[in-house]
DNA sequence: AGCACGCCGACT
DNA sequence: GTCGGCGTGCTC
């Protein structure tokens, strides 16, 4: 007797094979077990899935027997699995692409027998250790943080922790944890964060808590091996604390009771290929299925969540927590200065004022950090004859100039090349650099301050941290430690230096070019200047003995935008109610939900002519009032059209309803495998819907 | 997606 | 006369 069995493989959406295939087995296996079967020549990974009507009819004929079973691990549990059918339905994608996307890559590469090894080596699940002594005995709690741990001990949740940078957010989650152990020694807590460079001083707090043996850590940096051990551990339970990036949010967790995800509103937990979905989104969602308390944490939410933590009187889904006052004697944020960039000598890159405010903390033998979110030495290389630019051969974008290696890279195809010595269009010799990014910023700072003296006579030491400079592995611990060690006076740096570092003896932060954000086309960016720096200005005076002089300085055009009025006050309600405001009376997220269709092809034309056949079909391919309150707005490039010679268009699809956008999609997604290979749409190369895109 | 098969240009 | 380009088609 054997058994016709459902297994989801590797496929995606849109190949014929998107649902589950079908396998003889001569054993019964219990949905979630993970197999090895045959796909044409290949011998794939595949999970068993729950039912065989999932899968398409196909002829028994052509029905093979299994490979093989990955003996000795637990099958997946039935609320992974239905998390993973949630976020392929949600996402837009086949269910096959999503579970084994999650699964780490080393249970597909490696062979059943190194499997059955390893799994030997690592042994059964551990019995619940003794709780570690702490190695470092948590403080007294802040009257604020007693508050929020009473108010999680009593609600349902989801909660949204509004707490201002130092107000002890990683103290609470250290405590919620820690509380739901005593409760419940076989309990599971997963705590994300955005960052893979934020994961090592967020292990260290947890092992220093909790002690190393039941915390382990997820995330794409790590090798193969160490990304299997750490999802063993998870899936047979002995780990009770993941920590990780968005990916763990997809580890399966048997007894998970509490998920935190701290900063909230980073745009990081949007993955941004494979299956496009929200860490933070799905971690609400598997906190309901799984009845596991979610903790959302940020200094500056998304307006997404602040809105659902609005009061349930008028709405609101999440209780809101609110954690105001910074912790011990660095409990002022900086004060900020707008600098009138308009009463500034002309094309200045640092205003005089501000380069003196530099000095002086130089002097004083204290440090100041500096924010320009452009990489490089200038954005563009000109020619003032006849108006060359360095633009990029492949892309609609300029090769950025790099002065540290006199090359012009492309910052989207990677192409490098030397700089010409004269215009390659004219031949004049005089091409200049224009704008500034992070290297001439510090070239710049360096002449102006070289004269200047430390207060033991050394001459003033500058660092620059950006993708450029942080490329080596292990590159950006070592420069973070020689800020931390006082090795550096003056830091210059794009936004991955804001993010999450503690700079005890910074005292002066400086946004040296933020009026992009103001007048982007991106209607999320004034959201992320505002987090970006309300972050970098908690960077600043945490030492207690300094942080009276600390400041933050945002040089401005425009010193009167409500932007900086509400930075100024560090007033994030006020800046979000008023953001809100003008989303609500655009139609914007989150009173409106939007899904883009991307589209990828040899020629603009045809990438727009792909996504105008696939507007007609939604009027003409659906069931009637399928299409009712969605608005599908027309074919446009994307804001970067083209890179590495492939042309990219959109169409924004727009609903007030979550579940009529989700009706919509489910249903028009499969004709759109249709059109792909109609005669003329052979140019198009790839498709992809984006649900909830963060850029647009 | 992979991986085959299959039919046309520059190499030993 | 073979190696290899990617177009088309199939995989439970």
């Amino acid at each position: 007797m054997t058994h016709c069995l459902p297994v989801l493989v590797q496929t995606p959406a849109y190949s014929a094979l998107a649902g589950p295939l079908r396998y003889h087995s001569a054993q019964p296996l219990p949905p979630g077990t993970l197999v090895r079967v045959p796909l044409g020549r290949r011998e794939l990974l595949g999970v068993v899935w729950d039912r065989l009507d999932e899968a398409a009819e196909v002829d028994p004929e052509h029905i093979r027997p299994l490979a093989g079973v990955l003996e000795g691990l637990a099958p997946l549990p039935a609320s992974w699995r239905q998390l993973v059918r949630f976020c392929a339905d949600y996402y837009q994608r086949s269910p096959g692409e999503v579970a084994l996307a999650a699964l780490p890559p080393s249970l597909r590469s490696l062979t059943p027998v190194q499997i059955a090894r390893r799994l030997r080596r690592q042994g059964a699940p551990a019995a619940a250790p003794p709780p570690a002594e702490p190695a470092s005995p948590p403080l007294e709690p802040t009257s604020d943080q007693r508050q929020v741990m009473a108010q999680l001990a009593e609600g349902d949740g989801p909660f949204l922790l509004f707490g201002a940078t130092g107000s002890g957010k990683t103290e609470v989650y250290l405590r919620c944890v820690e509380r739901l152990l005593a409760r419940d020694p076989q309990a599971q807590a997963l705590v994300m964060v955005p960052e893979i460079n934020l994961t090592p001083q967020l292990q260290a707090r947890f092992v220093a808590r909790f002690g190393a043996s039941i915390v382990v850590t997820l995330h794409s940096g790590m090798t193969p091996a160490q990304r299997l051990t750490s999802w063993l551990a998870a899936h047979q339970g002995s780990a009770r604390i993941l920590l990780g990036t968005r990916m763990a949010v997809l580890a399966p967790l048997a007894r998970l009771r509490l998920i935190v995800v701290d900063e909230e509103h980073d745009p990081s937990y949007k993955s941004q290929e494979g299956a496009r979905y929200s860490a933070r989104d799905l971690a609400v969602y598997r906190g309901r299925l799984e009845g596991a308390q979610v903790l959302l944490g940020s200094a500056t939410p998304s307006l997404e969540s602040w809105h659902h933590s609005r009061p349930a009187a008028e709405g609101g889904r999440y209780l809101r927590l609110d954690m105001p006052s910074r912790i011990g004697a660095a409990a002022a944020l900086p004060g900020v200065r707008r600098i009138d960039m308009n009463h500034q000598p002309r094309h200045c890159l640092i205003a005089p004022p501000l380069l003196q405010a530099i000095a002086e903390r130089v002097a004083r033998g204290e440090q100041s950090m500096l924010l320009l979110n452009r990489r490089g030495y200038a954005p563009v290389l000109h020619c003032g004859d006849c108006g060359w630019k360095s633009d990029c051969p492949h892309c609609s974008a300029y090769r950025v100039f790099h002065k540290v290696d006199r090359s012009l890279r492309c910052h989207h195809c990677g192409l490098a090349s030397a700089v010409p010595r004269s215009c390659p269009s004219c031949g004049n010799a005089d091409i200049a650099p224009v704008g500034r990014g992070t290297e001439r910023l510090e070239e710049h700072l360096g002449e102006q301050l070289a004269n200047l003296r430390r207060p033991e006579g050394g001459a003033v030491r500058m660092a620059r941290i950006d993708a450029d400079s942080t490329r080596a592995r292990g590159a950006l611990e070592q420069q973070l430690a020689q800020v931390h060690a006082g090795e550096v006076d003056v830091l210059v740096g794009t936004q991955m230096v804001a993010k999450g570092h503690d700079f005890r003896r910074i005292t002066l932060v400086a946004a040296i070019n933020p009026d992009g954000a103001l007048f982007s086309s991106d209607f999320r960016a004034p959201e992320r200047l505002f987090a970006l720096l309300m972050q970098a200005a908690g960077r600043a005076g945490r030492d207690a003995a300094l942080s009276r002089q600390a400041e933050m300085w945002v040089q401005t055009f425009h010193p009167q935008h409500p932007l900086f009025e509400a930075l100024r006050r560090y007033d994030y309600p006020g800046f979000a109610a008023r953001q809100l405001q003008e989303r609500a009376q655009a139609g914007m997220p989150p009173f409106a939900f939007q899904a883009l269709l991307r589209a990828e092809a040899g020629t603009q034309e045809s990438a727009q002519g792909f996504l105008e056949a696939a507007r007609a079909v939604a009027d003409t391919g659906l069931p009637h009032g399928q299409q009712a309150g969605i608005t599908l707005y027309p074919a446009v490039p994307m804001t970067l059209q083209r890179i590495a010679n492939v042309e990219r268009a959109q169409i924004l699809i727009e609903s007030a309803s979550r579940m009529a956008l989700q009706r919509f999609l489910a249903a028009w997604q499969p004709l759109l495998h249709g059109l792909h290979d109609r005669p003329g749409q052979r140019g198009v190369r790839r498709w992809v819907i984006d649900v909830d895109p963060l850029l647009i």
